[in-house]
DNA sequence: CGTCTTTGACCTGCGC
DNA sequence: GCGCAGGTCAAAGACG
């Protein structure tokens, strides 16, 4: 799947504004000036008067690109979204085939042969619907699992990965694979997100710390909830963000450490099996971050006005 | 004093 | 049934 396409899409439509509404502004501020020297004998009011009109209708016009950009971005999330639905969906098929495969045999009870499939009644069995439930909600979860890969400094012993979320850890664990321990941590911004987070660093590389999310948040990404609360527009953004993990990998790269060599500026994020998604995540969390829509628009109107 | 972290105990699933 | 390993709980301590 070319995900490049998505982000020359939002990017290109966010850093260049429209060809046509620069000319319209060199012209009509052109022709301002023009008629600004034209009239040399005027009084300073006519002219400051034609200066004040001159902005009224730039910031008016900023106003409709700012609702255009949003309005692109807007669209971008929907698509976005759905085609990340759409994936999930072929993903969990599959993961549900080798599931199955991999569970012990008592499944060849067969009470249900597919347990994202409603239990229709067939009650007999060794499984209940409780536990048919129970399991159901595992291999969904199961299958929102995610990998994110994250370089630190050597001496940083921590097994904290900053991703925006508050996160409590409730557990730390020596496993057998790997000497380095494993951290638990489940999230703490709203008491019934289900969202689960091991840290663990790499055995190959001890300077990476492997965090594998489980599940879904059930609410806004902190950050963006605190950033767009004045902004009913964005919070619609937002929500379309809330159910991926884009904002958690992506803000990776944005809050990461910044003190030493340019090895660590940036902290390596690598997802081997799906780069794809981390390029995804980087432009969706780039679109929809306010701050940058907000320097992005102001970087748009601060060009055109330069032109005066 | 409330919140967060630590850490040993406990639970659960799985293989033998 | 037993042992092992991973995951979770919860009491105690640290910290602001």
């Amino acid at each position: 799947m070319d995900f490049s396409s998505w982000i020359n899409t939002s990017l290109d439509l966010n850093i260049n504004p429209p060809r046509v509404y620069e000319e319209v502004i060199k012209k009509e501020v052109g022709t301002n000036f023009f008629s600004l020297g034209m009239r040399m004998s005027s009084t300073k009011e006519e002219s400051s008067n034609d200066l004040v009109e001159e902005l009224k209708r730039v910031s008016a016009e900023n106003k409709k690109l700012t609702e255009m950009l949003t309005d692109m971005c807007d669209s971008y999330n929907t698509l976005r979204s759905n085609l990340v639905d759409y994936m999930r969906k072929n993903s969990e098929k599959d993961q549900h085939n080798l599931s199955f495969k991999k569970r012990k045999p008592e499944s060849s009870n067969n009470n249900n042969s597919n347990p994202m499939v409603v239990n229709n009644g067939n009650s007999q069995g060794s499984s209940t619907d409780e536990e048919s439930c129970k399991k159901r909600r595992e291999e969904s979860i199961k299958s929102k699992i995610s990998r994110v890969y994250v370089k630190t400094e050597g001496s940083d012993t921590s097994l904290i990965v900053k991703d925006g979320y508050q996160w409590r850890k409730y557990g730390q664990k020596v496993t057998r694979d790997n000497p380095s321990p494993r951290a638990y941590f489940k999230c703490s911004f709203a008491p019934s997100c289900p969202v689960k987070k091991k840290v663990q660093r790499s055995v190959e590389d001890q300077s990476i710390l492997v965090a594998t999310y489980e599940g879904e948040h059930n609410h806004p990404h902190p950050s963006q909830m605190e950033a767009t609360s004045g902004s009913s527009r964005c919070m619609t953004l937002n929500s379309a963000s809330c159910n991926s993990f884009a904002p958690t990998d992506a803000l990776e790269l944005t809050k990461s450490k910044s003190s030493n060599g340019s090895k660590n500026v940036n902290p390596k994020i690598v997802t081997p099996e799906v780069p794809q998604t981390l390029v995804e995540q980087m432009a969706n969390s780039l679109t929809k971050d306010p701050n940058f829509r907000a320097a992005l628009i102001s970087a748009i109107s601060g060009r055109a006005l330069h032109k005066n």
